[in-house]
DNA sequence: ATTAATTTAAGTAGTTATGCTTAGTATATC
DNA sequence: GATATACTAAGCATAACTACTTAAATTAAT
């Protein structure tokens, strides 16, 4: 194919953003079409000219990249957003996935590994910087399978698992053979000890702590 | 500590299983307290015996390591499970975990992998063997945040993100300035376009799309 | 310019869920 | 024996959700 990927990085640092930009001058169907300081500017650029790759630096002057994602990413569906930090903190990788991102880079990365990185989030993949992908791999997995609460019950967990499914408490009651009512009992207790205001969370919970 | 970590062994090849075995023979704080053949052998010998960790094969005569992973875990709070097996497809390694395996190694594992492995696992981490850990992570993130469906709506995905907030129809009316009706009108379609009975599954669909 | 899809709104009706409270039984645990 | 926890059940009141239908305004597409 020869559609060029076009790249907009953002970063407060003039010297840093132009240090990327030389990263990808060669690089062959990539091309750098623009640089923004701040997070409105970015947005801006990104409105008017749709880059299909925006390198985003999470320390901006204004206000910081994670806003700026946010908006770009709802704004604009197709561009794909990567992070550039100096920061391998985990929850910061996170918290900036959480947002729409598609990949995250460290600021000492390799022109080859940016490349590859720049290519395989284009297609569709979402790239972690190899440097911080084994702790991340390690925090997804501690976080998205973690050992059962100890505060639930046997029975509330059995309930749960039949919420989860999409079951309504009269089901669940059949399925059980109690009671309707004690199964909203264990409903409410449970929405009581998770601190959540509907059941509506319920099945992401318990996915997140392994029970489906 | 001074606390031994036990272990039992599930292979029906007597053969692998001491090869396992002889692998943690010098290893200290480990010990295996032995061996089973079958899936329900399996079974008992965890309900009598309460070892720490399990390591499972995959490949069972009578039913299968799935099987016995699943009861096990269901049973056996405390008791870890750790996968064995030739195949490195990665939808075996994920089968496996969800059903509360909390590692998985293959089996050209050495045997400092595998003494590192049983004493994360019995410490609470979740260990996948190296040589497939690359493909398993990608997968995940694959899987995880998927791209957005087609078939939806802007509207609707937006408001199914706030679904899976736990927000009512009432508040998102209120947070978007529409019609708390134009909510459960929205939700309505949505849950009849994704099939689902009601909103909670929601969350977890969300979750799994990337919406979240 | 006409069609098609989306977003908005609202009707009726029935079902389900939530909050709060009380309470009997059983089972441990000390 | 007393205490605590879990499981069961139910009453009351209110809120929220789901199903099905109709329909107007807006926007996108051909």
């Amino acid at each position: 194919m020869d559609t060029v990927i076009t790249v907009l990085i953002v970063d407060d640092h003039k010297l840093i953003s132009e240090a990327w930009s030389s990263l990808l001058e060669n690089a062959e169907g990539i091309q750098v079409i623009g640089t923004a300081e701040s997070a409105q500017t970015a947005f801006d650029f990104a409105l008017e000219h749709k880059p299909s790759i925006v390198l985003m630096d999470i320390n901006l002057k204004d206000s910081n990249g994670f806003e700026a994602t946010d908006l770009i990413y709802n704004k604009l569906a197709k561009t794909k957003i990567i992070g550039l930090s100096l920061h391998d903190d985990i929850t910061l990788v996170k918290r900036f996935l959480s947002l729409g991102a598609k990949g995250y880079l460290t600021k000492n990365t390799s022109r080859t590994e940016l490349v590859d990185a720049i290519n395989r989030v284009y297609t569709g993949e979402i790239y972690i910087a190899n440097e911080i992908k084994d702790r991340y791999f390690n925090s997804l997995m501690q976080t998205e399978q973690s050992a059962p609460t100890k505060e639930l019950t046997a029975k509330e967990i059995e309930i749960i698992k039949l919420i989860a499914t999409g079951l309504t408490s009269k089901e669940i009651a059949e399925q059980l053979f109690i009671s309707h009512r004690t199964v909203e009992t264990h409903r409410h207790n449970i929405l009581k000890k998770l601190g959540l205001p509907n059941a509506a969370l319920l099945s992401s919970w318990a996915k997140q702590k392994g029970y489906f």
